[in-house]
DNA sequence: CGGAAAAGTTGAACGTGTTCAAAATTAGAT
DNA sequence: ATCTAATTTTGAACACGTTCAACTTTTCCG
């Protein structure tokens, strides 16, 4: 990795970037290779890795940069809505459209179940992008309203990026046109989250929030 | 692969497998090697995949040998039980039990979430696997007595096997002693299962089924 | 400037999964 | 038994991601 802020340097790391994700564009992060990114950037093979690390580094830090860039609309999402559900659903459509231009790749990225692989949207390695993920989460629900019982409302942040992981997976791999089942799968699992949400007061419910709140906790652990 | 069972040939097909879960369990799948493989088999580097297509196929050929080790105790569970909790709690109980000695190594078969990826759980490549794990949730469900509406029923053994490739992940992962935490989640989440199909009658949930019908027909089509 | 340390750049080399043409062995027919 | 075709076995070769020692350029201090 580049030690110091060079203005050379970083446009060198910056032609490499932009390089690579061409060559993943057009090839697919696997077929395409490191020798192959290197003579797009016009640099030698070992100048790729004094930049990055490997190449799964580079999905990584495509994913950060991506995430910065949302920064400041996920920040006027949260100023200028107030429940829950126009709030998810501008989170989530922001992520939508911000990955757009390299769904595919965004595929690498999330592609292993395995927490101990380092591009695992579980692992070590993703914590830093998950939690402030997940802060944002928490903060479209701390100032909205929602009621739910204190042994689950611990949860109901990293629940949600759950829930949009899993569209995100949806999206990744959906091959119908503009990707219109996502659209669907969206528009109802959003509907019935927030109508589970609103039942949570119903007494009917109630013996099944008491196993909902132990089995978060046996996943999660304490709060 | 080997075209004709020859009793010679099978034999080295059998001692490279058995030597490939060796390796596999000392190593892990990803640090072992084919070189090291073909190896401890005794036989040349092309040998191995002169019986085995990919280092990969090994593991599917691990699968598809487990799966048939475990039908006989299968069909017994659904002879000698009636009720679908305990017929669940059976068949999910004899998957962890036939794959306990090589816990690790199933994670290499279900490491990915990729449609695309040979060894994903839900690729083409692991269908038949799937289709035959299916069967057995639906023949659970079948003469159980159930009672789900009909536009749920028809989805509920693919959402079956979701629900035990789920546990079956995280307890390839669970790192606590003994898997305890899987144990956990196992018990509660059935139980919470059960009560929901029990809760279907109800008429305050009527509007929670109603999209969710909708919900399964977008993700898995008609029926 | 001058020169040394730091930063950047290079391409050969390693170990990997996989392929393949060639060699060795076995099976089957005459 | 002999010859031919099929099956099995071999190991060199390929492209890949990654490492690294050597080389070049830039930076910084006197």
């Amino acid at each position: 990795m580049a030690r110091k802020v060079t203005l050379k340097s970083e446009a060198t790391r910056a032609r490499i970037f932009e390089a690579a994700l061409r060559v993943f564009r057009e090839r697919g992060f696997h077929a395409a290779t490191m020798r192959e990114i290197a003579a797009e950037a016009g640099v030698a093979l070992g100048a790729a890795y004094y930049y990055f690390d490997s190449k799964n580094a580079i999905v990584m830090a495509f994913y950060e940069q991506a995430q910065q860039k949302m920064l400041p609309e996920l920040e006027r999402t949260l100023a200028s809505s107030r429940t829950l559900e126009s709030r998810l659903r501008a989170i989530i459509q922001q992520k939508f459209e911000t990955f757009a231009p390299n769904r595919a790749l965004l595929g690498a990225l999330s592609a292993h179940i395995d927490p101990d692989h380092p591009l695992s949207p579980f692992s070590a390695a993703t914590a830093g992008i998950r939690d402030r993920d997940t802060a944002f989460f928490e903060r479209a629900i701390g100032e909205s309203g929602v009621r739910l019982p204190p042994s689950i409302l611990p949860y109901l942040p990293r629940l949600l990026w759950l829930y949009q992981m899993g569209l995100m997976l949806f999206w990744v791999y959906d091959k119908s046109a503009r990707q219109a089942r996502t659209a669907l799968l969206f528009d109802k699992t959003l509907a019935m989250m927030l109508l589970l949400i609103k039942l949570a007061g119903v007494p009917l419910l109630r013996p099944l929030y008491r196993p909902a709140g132990e089995l978060l906790k046996a996943i999660y652990g304490e709060g």
